[in-house]
DNA sequence: GCGCTGGAAGCATCA
DNA sequence: CCTGATGCTTCCAGC
């Protein structure tokens, strides 16, 4: 076990170090670092909390067994992944087993790859000669064909523009990393087809070739170092990053803006990218960035997320590999690559080069460096303002993936976010320096309180950036929440990767009142063309800049259930050129309003024009326009921040229920707010009032009763919730928690969707006991691809693969560890867990099992259909698209659509 | 000198 | 294919 700890310190430690990392702050001071970097006890993680490692809890990973794996769970992960991706693709055919397709997309990796460690273990899981890093990527080349599936690639990000370049393959190799993840791994990327299409052939071998020039320095030899350096350089930091760029910059780019290849074939950000090239990334790289993070996400992830990957890991063939033999060569070969990092300067740097050995000592001596090292943190914790070292309250050995939905109350516990964040908030590139913390309306910071815990142990609040669109709430692969420290910063935090998304963990103190400002958390936008070039991601950038906070605590119980509980805030704007002209309502005076109409409504938000209009829009399920009208805007009244707006009537007068519409502001044709809610009400029923829903979409939104938001809001309740029935639905759970704890505020009208938001209805869905049930809303609609709105018509075909290819994909993984958690405190131990829970949502999938293309669901629940919402950003014409697909598939698959 | 911001240039993509 | 509108990133400059 120590071994594989040693292993995973390392890539810790050299992410402390090296990285001046996003956050500059983080780099300042020795305290900061501490917080930041999670103790090896991290390998914990899995076993105890996702948070820092308590001893006992390092303890009992290395009595277990899983532990030891977690512990390799960089390695394994990588391999893991692999392996799982293999296994996965071999049912659909896409990817033959062996590991030899995909080995030469790792080769690559290897090559460039900033990550050398994980590289370096999965080319010798795979292939021993792999192991040998840069030579044998390039024999490997031929295979990348299958490597990856040009379809797989994002649409929005055009491929061609990317050209063969390296840039792909680079790309991939950084997405490797994410890839490592161990939720992401298996699942990820259906999109990445093994199959090797010729097409990616040329790029490969482009990317061999025209990659190494630039990669050159770093590149060949050390090619570990640079995947040190990529830890290095991973801190993208903001500008500190940009002088590597410069460096590279003649690559890069300096100037700037958009250099070109030096195939002459447009740059994007390719080579450089940090991701991509390990070697580009030290220099070049801001860009590292996105991959920086997985990276680091990979080495930190400490966190819950690391419990799970490990756990899939064992469940993966591959996972024995994992840990092993890789670390070693990867250490050597990092070390020998440290030379190159040294030029980073980071001291972290050499950390990465030593291999397990320096593990312990490196990490000593290291962390003379910085006084919390992983290893010698896990035993020897700083003191800190705050305590991490404290006893986290969870002891469930696994949390729910960052992409689960979780209710923001449960029994007496309820999670409410006080003060909600400006609508809009400038997210800063790699390249930029921070553009701070995200504030509230009133010029604050945001605030989040735990309401019903009146024990004395100090909990952690979990921050991560999550999406803001129609779809269910996951972690947002464009933006990652940016650690901001100083002296401006009252609450510490410390950041931890679980999957590719970083985490920022808060504490959340009795003495608080379990209050907790948020005035340490920015947002960083990662370059689009990284992302989406990402293995198995589905996602696209363009225009999909609308964030939201998302916010989660576990709690654990004293039955040895864990309690956790999510809220989502506000939707926020996190580009600078859609917050400077698109319109935004933050406000409304009303929520519902007979269908009579006239009724004055106001607006409050940004900016509106004297000549904004506002529509009101009924769409039934299927997307189409059922009714649409233009409300009257005084003008007379108008304000940049605000609009008087009548409601107009309904349609028809005499509806017998609430019907739910939606209208929008409109400064133009491509610049309308986002949908907002509206309930029209039967003329003779008492207005009932109804929480405003920013991220209510009115694309395809359908008519549809509120509990259809229930769905869109992503409430769920996970396995891990004692709320939820066993059965996996939860229903129950939900309903069980209908009321907010007394003495609880209301929310604000845009929180998070309430527990008792989740209606039954919703849960049907899960199917319970279906054998294709998916524990996950990913899952579930990746069964159901007709269901699910893609996120862009190109995405159509592979809807389903979104799901599983998402990046944050977490339950299939979940399900293992949930499954054969631990003894006590696992999950499945709890009575309230029933076996059969656990099986039947938290079964785990084979490859052959999860909902993939080729593999429909078997049988699609007979559930109410909502439709997936895009976001409001899209165009209509691009969203009628979109519904044009969706009803062709809904045409063709029979659906019960609730009454 | 650094961090935080606002603004805007330059290039890419879309319509 | 051309052009204008939009978007995305990267820089710059001021506080």
């Amino acid at each position: 076990m120590q071994d594989t700890s040693c292993l995973r310190v390392k890539p810790r430690f050299n992410f402390g170090p090296r990285f001046p990392s996003a956050d500059t702050a983080t780099m300042k001071s020795a305290e900061e670092d501490a917080l930041t970097y999670t103790p090896n006890v991290s390998l914990s993680l899995p076993l105890g909390m996702g948070n820092p490692c308590l001893a006992t809890q390092y303890h009992n990973l290395q009595n277990s067994p899983v532990i030891s794996i977690t512990s390799c769970h960089q390695t394994g992960y990588a391999i893991h992944e692999d392996t799982l991706t293999s296994g996965y693709y071999l049912p659909h055919g896409l990817r033959p087993n062996g590991a030899p397709p995909l080995e030469s997309p790792r080769i690559e990796i290897t090559t460039y790859s900033q990550y050398p460690e994980e590289e370096v273990e999965e080319s010798s899981s795979v292939d021993p000669m792999a192991k040998r890093v840069n030579s044998i990527v390039t024999l490997t080349l031929p295979n990348a064909d299958g490597y990856r599936d040009p379809t797989c690639l994002s649409p929005a990000s055009s491929l061609s523009s990317r050209s063969c370049n390296s840039e792909a393959s680079s790309y991939e190799s950084g997405f490797y990393n994410y890839d490592n993840s161990p939720q992401n791994s298996p699942w990820q990327s259906p999109c990445v087809s093994p199959k090797g299409s010729s097409s990616m052939m040329p790029c490969t071998q482009a990317a061999g070739s025209s990659s190494s020039p630039r990669q050159s320095p770093s590149n060949s030899p050390h090619t570990g170092v640079v995947a040190d350096d990529g830890w290095t350089g991973a801190p993208r930091g903001s500008r500190s990053n940009s002088p590597l760029c410069g460096t590279n910059g003649i690559i890069g780019g300096g100037a700037g803006k958009r250099k070109y290849s030096l195939n002459g074939a447009p740059y994007r950000q390719p080579s450089y990218s940090p991701n991509h090239s390990p070697a580009t990334s030290p220099r070049g790289s801001p860009r590292l960035s996105v991959p920086e993070d997985n990276w680091i996400a990979n080495t930190n992830q400490y966190t819950n997320s690391a419990i799970v990957a490990a756990i899939n890991a064992l469940t993966t063939d591959g996972v024995s590999d994992l840990g092993e033999g890789i670390p070693v060569k990867s250490r050597k070969t990092n070390m020998d690559n440290s030379p190159s990092m040294s030029l980073k300067v980071e001291p972290g740097g050499d950390d990465l080069g030593s291999g397990a050995d320096i593990c312990q000592e490196d990490y000593s001596s290291r962390m003379s460096f910085k006084r919390e090292s992983y290893c010698g943190g896990f035993l020897d914790v700083p003191p800190h303002p705050y305590s991490w070292s404290k006893p986290k309250p969870y002891l469930s050995p696994s949390l729910p993936a960052l992409d689960w939905q979780l209710p923001s109350c449960s029994g007496p516990y309820s999670l409410q976010i006080e003060v909600q964040p400006k609508s809009h908030h400038r997210a800063h590139y790699e390249t930029e320096g921070s553009r701070g913390a995200v504030k509230a309306l009133s010029g604050g910071h945001p605030v989040v309180q735990l309401y019903g815990y009146m024990e004395s142990e100090p909990l952690t609040l979990q921050l991560f950036i999550g999406t803001a669109d129609d779809r269910l709430l996951r972690p947002h692969a464009f933006y990652q929440v940016h650690r901001i420290t100083g002296k401006t910063v009252s609450t510490a935090s410390h950041e931890v990767m679980q999957s590719n998304t970083k985490v920022l963990e808060i504490p959340l103190l009795p003495e608080n009142n379990m209050r907790a400002i948020i005035d340490c958390a920015g947002i960083l936008k990662l370059r689009n063309s990284d992302i989406e070039l990402r293995k198995g991601e589905t996602d696209i950038g363009r225009k999909n800049t609308r964030v939201r906070m998302v916010f989660r605590v576990h709690i654990n119980q004293p039955n040895g259930r864990t309690v956790s509980l999510q809220a989502a805030s506000n939707p926020i704007e996190c580009s600078q050129r859609s917050a400077q002209e698109l319109p935004l309502v933050d406000k409304q005076s009303l929520d519902s309003y007979p269908a009579t109409g006239g009724k004055r409504m106001l607006l409050s938000g940004h900016n509106f024009l004297p000549d904004s209009k506002v529509v009101f829009v009924e769409k039934a399920q299927d997307g189409h326009h059922v009714w649409e009208t233009e409300a009257k805007v005084d003008k007379d009244s108008f304000k940049s921040t605000s609009l008087v707006v009548e409601i107009p009537p309904y349609r028809n007068q005499r509806i017998s229920s609430p019907v739910q519409v939606s209208f929008y502001v409109c400064n133009g044709k491509r610049k309308r707010s986002q949908c907002q809610r509206f309930t029209y009400l039967p003329p003779n029923v008492p207005m009932i009032k109804t929480e405003p829903n920013d991220d209510y979409e009115c694309q395809g939104a359908p008519v549809m009763p509120m509990h259809s938001k229930t769905f869109y809001g992503q409430q769920r309740l996970t396995p891990l919730m004692p709320l939820g029935e066993p059965d996996g639905c939860l229903g129950g759970g939900y309903s069980s928690c209908p009321l907010r704890p007394t003495g609880i505020p209301a929310s604000s009208p845009s929180s998070s969707p309430k527990l008792h938001d989740l209606s039954p209805v919703a849960y049907p869905k899960c199917l319970p006991g279906s054998p294709t049930h998916h524990p996950n809303p990913m899952q579930e609609m990746a069964g159901r691809p007709s269901l699910g709105l893609p996120a862009s018509p190109e995405h159509t075909s592979l809807t389903l693969l979104h799901s599983q290819s998402s990046p944050h994909l977490s339950s299939p993984t979940y399900h293992p560890l949930y499954t054969n958690s631990s003894p006590s405190s696992s999950p499945a131990s709890h009575p309230s867990t029933p076996g059969t829970a656990t099986e039947s949502p938290f079964q785990s999938f084979s490859p052959s099992q999860l909902p993939n293309r080729s593999s429909p669901p078997s049988s699609p629940p007979a559930l109410p259909v909502t439709i997936k919402q895009e976001p409001q950003e899209l165009d209509q014409g691009y969203l009628d698209d979109v519904n044009e697909i969706i009803r062709n598939d809904l045409s063709s698959i029979s659906v019960h659509t609730h009454a």
